[in-house]
DNA sequence: AATTCCAGAGAACAGTTGTTAACTGGGTGT
DNA sequence: ACACCCAGTTAACAACTGTTCTCTGGAATT
């Protein structure tokens, strides 16, 4: 089944994650409606018509940038909830480990930040999408929890959305204090924390 | 003081605010960093070289935009959250309150949450400049509140913002429904109204 | 009534864009 | 060894962009 792809298919995802890199590159002061093909061609350093061997048009290329963006923000927010449930040390954990994946990967996070409301409908379709499979498995692991008894589906899935939505904001927030001085990402750091900690406490006395 | 400008300077304003409303409507399906200076003249009907008199670029006239489009958010932001900190029917209503004002002001909504992570900086800083200082009013209506005692400065901030943000993210939910069914933007409603219940139950257990 | 001012028009600029067409040359299947 | 395939190239297209300079006509000032 995992066939060895000859190494004429090899090349050519070669050039289409070179393509995707270098748009990821470009998108940090731009947004995807304005990203030119040639402009992408350029910085690869290939002919402009090479990129319609593998993207139709830039927002054909969006559509791929979710997935490649989404799927390492997967690991993050997964863990991140699962361990937000419970005590203060735990919440404080799972900032830290937002503020760690900002830092590893500042473009995916842009990119999702800044095409989630872009000016470009399949992309933020495909954005939405993704996001909506994120709140249904933190509301899987949210039920596992044995806070959730009684819960209904429904509003543990608005809870999961809610905390997607928090985790998004801190991210973003985090994002825009990558080189401002440290003191700045501790605050950010801390309300953050204390967010968590907030809905957190709502959380456990829903069933009041 | 509130000198009658003559006919001139009317003319001029006449003109600036058809190029910022002209740009609002062309804004619908693209990002501001993609909207072109003629593109905008085109569309009021004057020549190119008529927006140097009003704007030094488009990210000029993004910044104006932030103003007006903030403007009139302006007011629901607060109404929306002084509703919102006692019983399950005002928050009802808050919530009514915003998908109204989406409703009214759909270009206004959407500059914002568009431009808010967009690629054009100064516009994004004016867009946080002017969320602080909503954040710094929605704290000074929450400290005159009597859940509020004992509460410090910074943790009314730190739940303003979580106000705040929630609230864009609820706004942009109905946008994007707009001309959907309206079994959708119930479904919104609802969801909006469970989230600010739970931030609320969390406030009122916050200093256990 | 004469003069200054200035919002907007007009024309031209070099540079960019997306897209089409025909071509090249090395990997691939027979 | 052959013929096919196809990722990437080259060239050219009309259309568009931001910006500069010069000009105009009516409002504003004196």
């Amino acid at each position: 089944m995992s066939h060895t792809l000859g190494i004429r298919q090899a090349q050519k995802q070669k050039t289409r994650q070179a393509l995707l890199e270098a748009a990821l590159g470009l998108l940090e002061e731009q947004s995807l409606s304005s990203l030119g093909l040639r402009e992408v061609t350029r910085a690869v350093g290939v002919a402009p018509t090479a990129f319609y061997r593998h993207f139709r048009s830039t927002a054909d290329l969006g559509v791929a940038l979710v997935e490649e963006a989404l799927g390492s923000l997967h690991a993050m927010i997964r863990t991140t909830v699962t361990a937000a449930d419970t005590g203060d040390e735990r919440i404080a954990r799972a900032v830290q480990l937002i503020a760690g994946h900002v830092a590893a990967y500042p473009a995916h996070v842009r990119f999702i930040a800044r095409e989630r409301h872009g000016g470009v409908q399949p992309v933020r379709e495909a954005i939405r999408d993704q996001l909506v499979r994120f709140a249904e498995e933190v509301r899987d692991e949210l039920a596992k929890d044995a806070v959730s008894e009684g819960w209904s589906d429904a509003d543990l899935l608005m809870l999961a959305h809610l905390y997607v939505d928090q985790m998004l904001v801190t991210a973003s927030l985090f994002l825009e204090s990558l080189d401002a001085p440290q003191e700045e990402q501790e605050r950010i750091r801390q309300v953050a924390t204390r967010q968590l900690r907030l809905i957190g406490i709502g959380r456990r006395h829903w069933l009041d």
